[in-house]
DNA sequence: CGATTATTGACAGCATACTTACAAATTGGG
DNA sequence: CCCAATTTGTAAGTATGCTGTCAATAATCG
C-alpha cells in the first residue's frame, strides 16, 4: 500500500490553534511596544508594575505567582525595573530570604502616565473585529485561559498568593 | 480637586486582551512541549520543518516571511534541526549568498511520526471548551490574525515568498 | 559599464520564558 | 530542640523574538 504524499500546503500550521496563538501574541507585543515606546515599557513590566501597585510589599516569588511569569524570569525584569528606579527592593523584617517590592514615586507616576497608551494598545488589538465580536473573542479567550490554567508551567494564583501575602504582610 | 485613587484589583491586565493572548501562547507552548516531549521539538522548530517539507530548496528569508519568523531568529532555530540532522544547508548555484534547505531522510521520518502528538496538542489547547465554541474562537483567531498581519514586526508572506521562491527555484 | 542600492546570512545585544541546581533561611516533625 | 523538608532568591543553560550592524553578493539605474 503506498503512503500517503507529504501535503503541499501549511495547514499543518496556518489553521491550527497553537500557531494562531503564537501569532498573535507575535502582534499584541508588537502593537503594545509601539503604542508605548515613548515609555520604553513592555507588556511584562507594565504587568509587573501594576501588579506591585496593587500588592505593595509583595515579594517576588508572590508576585510570580500573581501574573503567571516565571520565578526565574522575574528576577531579570524586577532588575530592570530596579534599574530605571521604577521600583525597590527592600529586605523583610520577619523572613530574612524575601525581599519586598515596592514602586517608586517615578514607577507610580508611569503608570499613571502610560495608562492612555496601553489602553490605545488594547484597544487596536481587537480593532479589525465588530465590536460584537471582539466582546465573543475577549469571553472565549477568558474562558478558555481560565480553564487551561493548570495546564502551563506557572498557573495564575492570585487569590493564594494574596491570601498568604495578608498573612505575613 | 482629589486625583482617582488606585485600582485595588488587577483588572487592568487580567481582562485585557494583551494578557489573555500572552497567557493563552504560554499555556499553548507547555501543552505542546508535554505532547512532544518524546521528539524534543518545539512548536517553532515543528513549523519550520513542515514549511521546509512544503518548500524544499527554500531559503532562510523566505522561510523567514512564511512562518512569519524573525530572520535572525531563525538563523539558530535552523541550526539545531541541522545539529539534529534534520535539515541540511546547501549553498545556491545561482546566487552564492542564500544557503538552501532541505528535509533529511531523518527530518522526514520524524515529522510523520510526530503528526499524532502534535494533533493531540492542538486539540488539547480548545479541549475545555464546548465544540461550537472551539469552532468560534478558531474562526475569529483566524480572523484577527489575517487582518492584524501588517501590525507585526514580521508580517506573514506567504503567497509573495512562493511567487518569489518559483522564479529562482 | 560602473556606482548606488538592495538582499542575504551572520553576529551582537536585549528581553522574555523555561529548566535545573544551589545556598541561605525558615519551618515542621519527631 | 534538632534534623529534614521546604521556600526564596539567584545563577547557568537553552530557546524564542526582536533590534541593530556588517560583509559579501546581486540587481538596478544612469
Amino acid at each position: 500500500m503506498p503512503n500517503k504524499p507529504a501535503p503541499v500546503t501549511m495547514d499543518a500550521v496556518y489553521t491550527k490553534p497553537g500557531y494562531l496563538f503564537r501569532r498573535m501574541q507575535q502582534i499584541a507585543v508588537a502593537i503594545f511596544v509601539e503604542e508605548c515606546k515613548a515609555y520604553d515599557l513592555t507588556p511584562v513590566q507594565y504587568a509587573a508594575l501594576v501588579a506591585i501597585r496593587t500588592h505593595p510589599g509583595i515579594d517576588a516569588t508572590r508576585l510570580s505567582a500573581v501574573i503567571a511569569f516565571d520565578r526565574s524570569t522575574l528576577g531579570n525584569v524586577i532588575e530592570r525595573l530596579e534599574s530605571k528606579a521604577y521600583v525597590e527592593r527592600k529586605p523583610g523584617r520577619e523572613d530574612k530570604r524575601i525581599k519586598l517590592l515596592y514602586l517608586t514615586k517615578a514607577g507610580g507616576a508611569l503608570l499613571r502616565n502610560i495608562m492612555p497608551a496601553v489602553d490605545r494598545a488594547q484597544a487596536r488589538m481587537l480593532q479589525p473585529l465588530r465590536p460584537a465580536d471582539r466582546k465573543a473573542l475577549l469571553a472565549l479567550m477568558t474562558q478558555l485561559v481560565d480553564l487551561n490554567n493548570e495546564a502551563s508551567r506557572v498557573p495564575l494564583r492570585a487569590e493564594d498568593a494574596l491570601e498568604h501575602f495578608r498573612k505575613s504582610g
